[in-house]
DNA sequence: TTTTTTATTGCAATCGTTTGCATTTGAAGT
DNA sequence: ACTTCAAATGCAAACGATTGCAATAAAAAA
């Protein structure tokens, strides 16, 4: 803990310093505020003596009356997750220039915590919230939510109409699968989240349409949609590499997954891309380094995250608490794919497994 | 932003409550609080009618007599830092699960960032800090510290006496040197942080340790302790493998300057461990992937941050709000050397060049 | 029936800051 | 010398919840 307080519990107030100058207390408070009906010697005076005195101000109790916490919340699965992770840093630059605090809520992609989380949020009084869906947010979640000034990120959560910011995930697998397919690949397995994700269905969405264009078969069994996470994606990716014809390519749409798959593939020696080519997702500096080179989908979260922050800033600077302002609104961004070398045309020895 | 407000601004209070149901303010705040004077069934309506109308209770409100704002204050230098991001979520987890909101507040290692932060958490009246130092704290800093009960995480800040969880810095180099000497190297690079941080000097010192006791003569040329970001990383390992005669080996003693320096390493083409043996810090799963598996350093991150959060909790339960408990307190934490593929004994080839 | 006790509830002050309105003072205008 | 106006400041009521103390009612004891 701390030591050597210049003073004990009772905290210097704006009342303090007004008697200790024998003025008002509302002289004080007007001239703290650069009141111009308080002149510049009283206003020399007081800020002479609150800095004197160790005075710092009382935001709860500023917030009483103005109705302004100057907080804002952060509600985010998880903050290991690089993803996300950039997000929250480029989020929380955003706040501090425009003088807010954060409250970070890390979700875990949990309802029950998620929900909990946005009712503190809302006991707070934070003036907005930058929000994340989980899975199925519960309805206290929406209604509380509802109530309060925010903006939905990366996930679209349909039963509650907020502005949007996010990504083209459909863009994002179907650029995937189209260099794979470009390569010659035919026998593409999925690897992704769960459909019941907006991001989810996006994707599974891009891997099909792309699929569907070039003619090439999907097989329901290498399509796997569940937890965005490493245990998923290193137990699907051990489960493709058994199979009796494993597929030539593979395209990977989640952030922990692509760690997960990786590590499986390390564990089971296969050689990339000779024996297997691999897409996996939110490019990092880390992907350059492993192997041949990892090609990915890189994600302008960066981008995104401070897009979603100005656009509540500014709504909030305009004192739209509460229903106001353009519903729905749409921002996308564009994804990019980085091709590295893990993804290689089909050789005649690996097709000859296919045939 | 939202849509659909089930009622406009005039938020309901306990006010709106008690005149629904025709009693005092006093006995439903009473009754929210479960409070045994007020009768069962009074409880039950009161219960009912704030569901019903959808209270939400009002934390400045509450802030403002019980003097506890359930608020805690997290400063860190950088989430995207895989070090701090760990750090983050198991902080975030632990204040979560005890009842407390996490402001997060992001320094950049800028003091005067950090002043300013620190500043609106004493405004916000947080009812402790967890803190990570940046290099030169300014006074304001450290004046309005020592009024909030406050941990120091990680790095140590001689200037406020505080209790200090960590790692046993100095631990972590002299592990990885003496690791690269038995394996027959001596000259054996540094690549570090600052020594003006703790985290710095005693990194240096392990290094310096170790050499020392094996008899080995460090180059003064060969140790580097800058910024610990990745462009140092990079730079600094560009210049070493542009030497005449380069070291054998090199310790990297941060996580972004590892990942500066294995950017590099890839540039350059050099081959690792024949060419060099490469040391680097915190260990994340994506060392294992890369190349020959990267020999690493790992901290129990985890562990150091969830035992500051239980401390910091544990003492503001006891209402410690200020100047009391142990001051000083120390609690370090052994680090690991991880031994993986990018290290190998002296060979004659990589020994010729320097004798 | 009267007194004492107990169970519920109401009244009012408080936390620190902000702000509309009233008040004071001195200067300017007539 | 008397009014008019402006500048500077004080008074007091909010904001929403908590809590000590008083008050009422009903039940128990005398």
């Amino acid at each position: 803990m701390s030591t050597d307080p210049p003073c004990i519990c009772p905290v210097v107030t704006i009342k303090h310093i007004a008697q200790h100058l024998g003025v008002a207390a509302s002289t004080v408070a007007r001239a703290l505020s650069q009141d111009t009906r308080i002149s510049i010697a009283t206003r020399a005076k007081v800020a002479e003596a609150a800095q004197e005195l160790g005075y710092v101000a009382h935001s709860a109790a500023r917030q009483m009356r103005s109705q302004r916490s100057q907080l804002v919340g952060l509600v985010i699965p998880d903050v290991l997750n690089g993803f996300y992770s950039t997000a929250a840093q480029a989020i929380s630059q955003s706040f501090d220039e425009a003088g807010y605090q954060l409250v970070l809520c890390i979700s875990e992609d949990k309802p029950e915590v998620e929900m909990r989380q946005v009712r503190s949020l809302a006991e707070a009084r934070v003036d907005g919230i930058v929000w994340v869906p989980t899975l199925k947010p519960l309805a206290p979640t929406l209604t509380w939510l509802a109530s309060i000034a925010h903006v939905q990120l990366i996930r679209k959560c349909a039963a509650l109409k907020a502005d949007w910011f996010g990504i083209d995930d459909t863009a994002t697998t179907e650029q995937a699968t189209q260099h794979l397919l470009q390569l010659g690949h035919r026998h593409i397995a999925y690897v992704g989240g769960p459909k019941s994700l907006s991001t989810g269905a996006d994707r599974l969405k891009g891997y099909t349409q792309a699929m569907h264009r070039a003619g090439a078969t999907i097989d329901p069994a290498m399509v796997f949609c569940d937890a965005p996470d490493a245990q998923h994606g290193q137990r699907v990716m051990g489960q493709l590499l058994a199979m009796p014809t494993p597929p030539t390519a593979v395209v990977i749409s989640t952030s922990r997954g692509t760690e997960g798959a990786l590590e499986a593939l390390r564990q089971k020696g296969t050689a990339v891309p000779d024996q297997l080519s691999v897409v996996g997702f939110n490019d990092s500096s880390a992907n350059a380094w492993w192997g041949p080179g990892l090609t990915t989908m890189r994600m302008p979260v960066r981008d995104v995250a401070i897009a979603s922050a100005s656009h509540l800033i500014r709504a909030l600077g305009q004192h739209k608490t509460t229903a106001t302002g353009a519903v729905g609104m749409v921002t996308q961004y564009p994804p990019t794919l980085v091709v590295r070398g893990s993804t290689a045309a089909l050789t005649p020895n690996s097709s000859q497994r296919l045939v």
